[in-house]
DNA sequence: CGAAAAACAACATATTCATGTCATACCGCC
DNA sequence: GGCGGTATGACATGAATATGTTGTTTTTCG
């Protein structure tokens, strides 16, 4: 750590705003530039602050703006910073506002302290911590979307069946990877993945990865 | 905790599944009932566990199917299993593939074996534990995203259209030519060919012939 | 008409790919 | 124990591809 993290709090309620800043002030990993009590207190106060905030905590529930609306103003003015949210919702819908309005974590209040610093450290080190059940919103939101179909077209009706190895450097090749990107990800030698593609040429007739990428493509609409 | 989680570990280095075997199951929040080197075993062993798992944990790089492509199954033959990502991959087209393919959580290999512990019992709980740049990535997918994150379309952002005369050379490229011989099909010269394709590369932001043809195929099962 | 876009083309250079030849090691199997 | 198959890897060479720069001609459209 060459330097403290330069972070403000925004937080209507005094008790809670004190409790943050006495804890984390207090930690040598920051330095506490600008405590608010709104949206618009925060940025009428920024100009004052002697370095402009990295971190940003900030609640949801706020006189005035909310903390998700002040995020895209907040980052209109510090395009650094990044914004962690600290509410006590947890329902789908107040995460995914946050998150696409720019905030790069969301954490509920019942947080322990020393959990809240990680947390904070976190954010600085590139990470987006989330509570727990926030964290399970947010991945589900993901799921039964579009899915590459488990299926396999290439295992199917191939003159020549091809080994274990050969299949994850075929993938490779579909993934539009060059050699060596594809002997990084499995953590053998170009000269190896050489040896692979000539031997799947071979079983499936082809002489360049083009042909290659073609038979699938037929294989697919075909 | 009344009893130990059923818990399954699909890894294919030997080193790797030991250690995570010997530490976890020393956890008396645990019981390990299943190890396997791959999806295939783990799918061909599942019947002789004496319990069935409520917790899997699986790497991607693995002989034969991926740990992505393994989720669908397991969840196909293991309903209520909750399936956490351990891998060394730490790009966002993975994280986001084995999320839509119903992962509960992403860590990365470097994670630490009590900290691993704890991100297992998190998903007990109904969380979603990511490393941290894991969940940055995670984040970020929904920045800007004008409603429900429905459709994730890293591709979809909008191509720059192409000219007819592009279009054809990428036919071509699809139907597995070479840059002469496409320039045979439309009787133009091998460098008007290399003009064309040059500029295709800038408009769908490509580098190579693989990567445009990965798009393809992307585009046609997504 | 005149400007912009598209198509066409040449030249140069660096990188990646295809292919040949060869070698070591491990594994299952008769 | 040898044999075939798979996985790994090195070295080398010519072909194909990627990319930069710079042009001319044709078409499109305000």
């Amino acid at each position: 750590m060459i330097s403290p993290l330069a972070l403000a709090i925004i937080e209507d309620q005094a008790a809670i705003r004190d409790t943050l800043h006495e804890y984390l002030c207090a930690q040598p990993e920051f330095r506490c530039v600008l405590m608010a009590e709104s949206v618009e207190a925060f940025l009428r106060d920024l100009p004052t602050a002697a370095v402009p905030p990295q971190l940003i905590l900030s609640d949801i529930g706020l006189p005035g703006l909310t903390g998700i609306e002040g995020i895209p103003l907040i980052q209109a003015q510090l395009p650094g910073a990044q914004v962690l949210i600290l509410s006590v919702y947890a329902d789908a819908e107040r995460v995914f506002e946050a998150l696409r309005a720019g905030a790069v974590g969301y954490l509920l209040k019942n947080t322990p302290l020393a959990q809240l610093k990680e947390n904070l450290l976190q954010v600085a080190a590139g990470g987006s911590p989330m509570s727990p059940g926030v964290a399970r919103f947010v991945v589900q939101a993901f799921r039964h979307q579009p899915v590459a179909p488990a299926a396999f077209p290439l295992e199917t009706l191939l003159p020549e069946p091809l080994t274990a190895r050969e299949l994850e450097v075929v993938r490779g090749i579909e993934d539009g990877l060059s050699y060596q990107l594809i002997a990084d990800r499995h953590f053998i030698s170009l000269d190896t993945v050489r040896s692979h593609i000539r031997n799947v040429y071979r079983k499936l007739q082809v002489n360049s990865k083009a042909e290659l990428m073609a038979r699938q493509l037929k294989r697919q609409r075909g």
